[in-house]
RNA sequence: UGGGGCGUCGUCAAGCGGUAAGACACAGGAUUUUGAUUCCUGCAUUCGGAGGUUCGAAUCCUCCCGCCCCAGCCA
């Protein structure tokens, strides 16, 4: 991996002046904390990318840390789903992943402490009073009657929402900060909540359950965070999590630091929405090819490579951003093309027959798997009297301009002979169904040893010995450039069923292996992932990746 | 209308008082066994606006404008 390092990032810019100060001993340690409610998508490879990234570049660490705190919400196949999609972007967290959960026992104590000093109580206000209590955006709030109650009563009552007594929404325990703060998230925040309900992994344990600001500091703190990075709308919260580091005896005091949440234009990364989808059975399910979560990308053959260059060419900062999808699609051909085996296929075959090609008799021709890499090798491919070519690729009266086949036109077929087009058959509705072609066999290989020149060289499929395989043409789910607009306003450009026929692999037998999330670029179509959940040697299915450039497009827009 | 942030090319983004990097997109052109790839070339006299300080401002000061976030016992 030789990730570049970019300058557009202001918290590198800090921790380096960090490191020159001689803060924190010179350590590095960041983490990265999902909440395990569903599954990660692109937006969070922006985070994952720069936590890890960060840890790597500084030589530090960067922790995994589930923010597990409300087991309302939270699941364990969450969980696997968000390691596999960290391990799969190709960062670790050596021997141990953490939990906020693992230190429910000292965040209790914590709190505890805070009660001790006078610093929190137990109030026993309803949701609705606490709402009205609390004042507005331009009105000060009002200090709960609770607010004080002498520290035995609530260290009394706080034990006794620990063992149950209590029944949900009784009783919360609250920091005592300042009511009339014009930030709200000082006016007395709520630390601990009842919860009658079951964690994934503390199970019974626990039926109060510590909330984000009270845990998530603590839990930095105790893992040893040095730089505690999150976005925008955690801003107003650093006051808080300053408070409480500063009120509580942990072993030392993380920095947060803010930056902007990554937004990409006709893509749909809200939570809410992403679970709309697969929940009511829009999608396949969370690793659907044209979701943008991570598991639907690396099934659709993004490379894990492609997603890192780009996260760090977007850069980090304070700004809102609608970043353009085509930035990443350029990321993931420009891997692709470096790594990715050319094959031939064809999507929409036309026949052609060779005229002077004896029937029966087939030739094996070399192939370059990739025409700028010699080293990735080449394979035979096999030709025959009877082909497929794209139908796009013939046109009856075709213009100057178009520089593939039509009658008694001469075009180049990839990796085989010169074949000049003698005669077009047509059904009874006049579609062309068949080309009556010639070859010249001094062009075997692709070139004519009396150096004639041919514009088009179009890629074609043996008849005999092709393998068929499904292809699922579907492109990503689009959603209006806003990303506000209603799941009802995605299109969806689905064409499960189309039938393509790869190229012969008799002697190399690359294709009848094509290995499960192997990417291929199809000669001029683009490139295509062999599908991981159903491929198999006997029945290849691809995802498309992304398109290639299609400047022929153009042209004939501009016709 | 309280508080916290943010405004540099269509989209990201450098710049931190010395006279606007780079990437994507876009537009031309060259090479090419796929109209791909590769390679050149062009693309902000101007930094949300208006004043001011200065020999000199995107960078400092003042005022104004616009956008985002906060009133969950969510994270």
């Amino acid at each position: 991996m030789e990730e570049e390092i970019t300058k557009s990032n202001f918290i590198k810019t800090i921790i380096t002046e960090d490191l020159e100060n001689g803060k924190n001993d010179g350590k590095v340690i960041t983490r990265f904390p999902p909440e395990p409610n569903g599954y990660l998508h692109i937006g969070h490879a922006k985070s994952i990318c720069l936590n890890f990234g960060i840890a790597r570049e500084f030589k530090g660490r960067c922790n995994l840390r589930f923010d597990d705190t409300n087991p309302e919400k939270e699941d364990q196949k969450y969980i696997d789903a968000i390691i596999e999609d960290v391990k799969w972007l190709g960062f670790e967290w050596g021997e141990t992943i953490h939990y906020a959960s693992d230190y429910f026992e000292n965040l209790y104590h914590f709190a505890e402490e805070l009660i001790e000093k006078g610093k929190a109580y137990v109030c026993s206000l309803n949701a609705e009073q606490m709402r009205a209590y609390r004042g507005t955006l331009t009105e000060p709030g009002k200090e709960s009657p609770d607010r004080n109650r002498p520290v035995e009563e609530s260290l009394d009552l706080f034990r006794r929402m620990k063992a149950g007594e209590f029944d949900e929404g009784t009783y919360v325990l609250r920091a005592k900060i300042d009511m009339a703060s014009p930030n709200i998230n000082l006016r007395d925040p709520i630390i601990y909540r009842i919860k009658k309900m079951a964690h994934p992994r503390t199970g019974d344990a626990w039926c109060i359950y510590p909330m984000y600001d009270f845990t998530h500091g603590i839990s930095d703190a105790l893992e040893g965070v040095t730089h505690s990075l999150c976005t925008l709308e955690f801003q107003d919260h650093r006051p808080l999590y300053d408070w409480l580091l500063d009120e509580v005896s942990v072993p030392c005091h993380p920095r947060q630091y803010e930056f902007a949440r990554m937004n990409l234009n006709f893509t749909v990364m809200s939570k809410r929405k992403l679970q709309k989808l697969v929940e009511q059975d829009y999608v396949e399910g969370w690793d659907d090819p044209r979701l943008p979560t991570l598991a639907g990308i690396r099934r659709r053959g993004y490379p894990p490579a492609a997603i890192r260059n780009f996260c760090n060419l977007i850069g980090v900062g304070k700004k809102e951003n609608r970043i353009d999808v085509g930035l990443l699609e350029n990321c993931v051909r420009e891997e692709l093309n470096e790594t990715a085996p050319r094959v031939m296929a064809v999507i929409n075959p036309l026949k052609v027959t060779i005229e002077n090609w004896e029937d029966g008799i087939t030739d094996e021709l070399d192939a370059l798997n990739h025409p700028q890499k010699p080293e990735m090798g080449k394979r035979k491919v096999l030709f025959s009297k009877h082909i497929y070519i794209e139908k796009e690729d013939f046109m009856e009266n075709a213009p100057k301009k178009f520089f593939r086949l039509s009658e008694g036109r001469e075009v180049r077929l990839r990796y085989a002979y010169f074949i000049t087009c003698k005669e077009v058959i047509k059904d009874e509705t006049g579609e062309v169904v068949e080309l009556i072609c010639s070859y010249d066999p001094a062009t075997r290989g692709g070139n004519a040893p009396d150096g004639r020149k041919v514009k088009g060289t179009l890629h074609w499929v043996s008849e005999e010995g092709s393998i068929p395989a499904k292809i699922n043409l579907y492109d990503r789910l689009f959603q209006d450039e806003d990303p506000e607009a209603d799941t009802e306003h995605f299109t969806e450009n689905l064409n499960p069923d189309s039938l393509v026929v790869l190229e012969n692999g008799k002697v190399e037998k690359s294709l009848e292996n094509a290995e499960p999330s192997m990417v291929y670029q199809f000669e001029r179509l683009g490139y295509f992932c062999a599908d991981s959940k159903e491929s198999s040697p006997a029945n290849l299915v691809f995802n498309r990746t992304v398109t290639l450039r299609d400047t022929w497009a153009k042209v004939k827009k501009k016709r």
